[in-house]
DNA sequence: GAGTATTTGTAGCAGTCGCTACAGTAATAA
DNA sequence: TTATTACTGTAGCGACTGCTACAAATACTC
């Protein structure tokens, strides 16, 4: 029974990789067996059919996701034009932006009807907005809205400019300004 | 000849019901044939392929979306708080959520890097872009962006919040917000 | 009405899909 | 050693995919 649970271990992280790469398109069975290094009949041993194969994997991916981010920022809390700033950044970066595009892929067949693939994608996103929520240096009441203010400005800009997500920087520079003419104003009728 | 084409736009504006209402999954020949009422040795007949069957119903989508667009928001120059404000109200709607649907699950495709929808997903971007460009009350130089932004924070929420876009009120308020913030920031140093 | 061009149905190809029946090998327990 | 269990290869089913060969029907021109 050990070796079936290592094995099966062993090709989600496998299919972790290749579905960063490439989406959720390109999920045959037969062509998931090939980077798995094994064969379909095998991965219908390991998992009980294909929904539950891609459900392992997401939920995988989704799993290691918060580690990531947390390296990436650590947890002093920052103010949300510095938030985003660094999210764009990382967001332009050859490794987040598989992140990104799969996040993209997952809306989309959550938003289709998907049950599968909506409760995965909510899952992902609580955890974006989690994550921010916790690292934003702002007014409790507003954690939740700024959080997904900057990460639908990030996402949004994945689906206005696909494939050149780069193309959105004035949009975000236009939101960071927002934030810190905001933190001014406020700073100012604090002082007064 | 004729007989051909008229089937073929007629063809063209049953499709585009049916995406709209179902998006891009669902487009077998033989299910398409079934929707535009004839067969899939006809729908090969009025079009080269499938991939001129989808540009030409998806560019006619394009196309008829400014009309619409216009026809909501009139010609009068808005400022970027109330445009935001009309858009959300929109989007929430059952009238343009399928466009918005639609244009996530093309994004998605195009994000993929599927050459055919990369074009039409643009195509439908800068559509929008412009249109909320010229539509804006604001200084030139920031038009595009702020288009880019409002439109970025609307279609976020529908990645961020699959299915229940609604969710994404208290985010789109927030921004509403520093729209506001801003343009009072202004009006006060341009007093002084 | 003959002859040509346009329009349509029938049938099927070669490929993919998720999945399974069956048989065989390898490991483990008695 | 025997019996049971875990593992894995082969082969294929039935349904689907985009697309096409072929032939028949229909419409149009002369």
């Amino acid at each position: 029974m050990s070796k079936k649970l290592d094995k099966r271990a062993e090709v989600i992280d496998l299919l972790t990789v290749h579905f960063l790469d490439t989406g959720l398109s390109d999920t045959g069975l037969r062509r998931l067996a090939e980077v798995a290094g094994t064969s379909d009949r095998m991965l219908l041993y390991y998992f009980e059919n294909k929904d539950e194969l891609l459900a392992a994997v997401l939920t995988n991916i989704a799993g290691g996701l918060s580690a990531s981010l947390t390296q990436l920022f650590g947890t002093t809390p920052l103010s949300a034009d510095t938030v985003l700033e660094k999210l764009w950044v990382a967001a332009k970066s050859d490794a987040f932006k598989p992140h990104l595009r799969l996040w993209l892929d997952l809306a989309a067949h959550a938003n289709r009807g998907d049950p599968l693939f909506l409760s995965i994608a909510q899952q992902i996103s609580t955890g974006w907005i989690n994550w921010m929520a916790s690292l934003l240096d702002v007014p409790e009441a507003n954690k939740d809205a700024t959080a997904a203010l900057i990460l639908a400005a990030v996402d949004g800009q994945l689906v206005l400019f696909p494939g050149e997500i780069a193309r959105g920087e004035h949009a975000i520079l236009q939101l960071i300004a927002l934030f810190r003419g905001q933190a001014k104003a406020q700073a100012q009728s604090g002082a007064a």
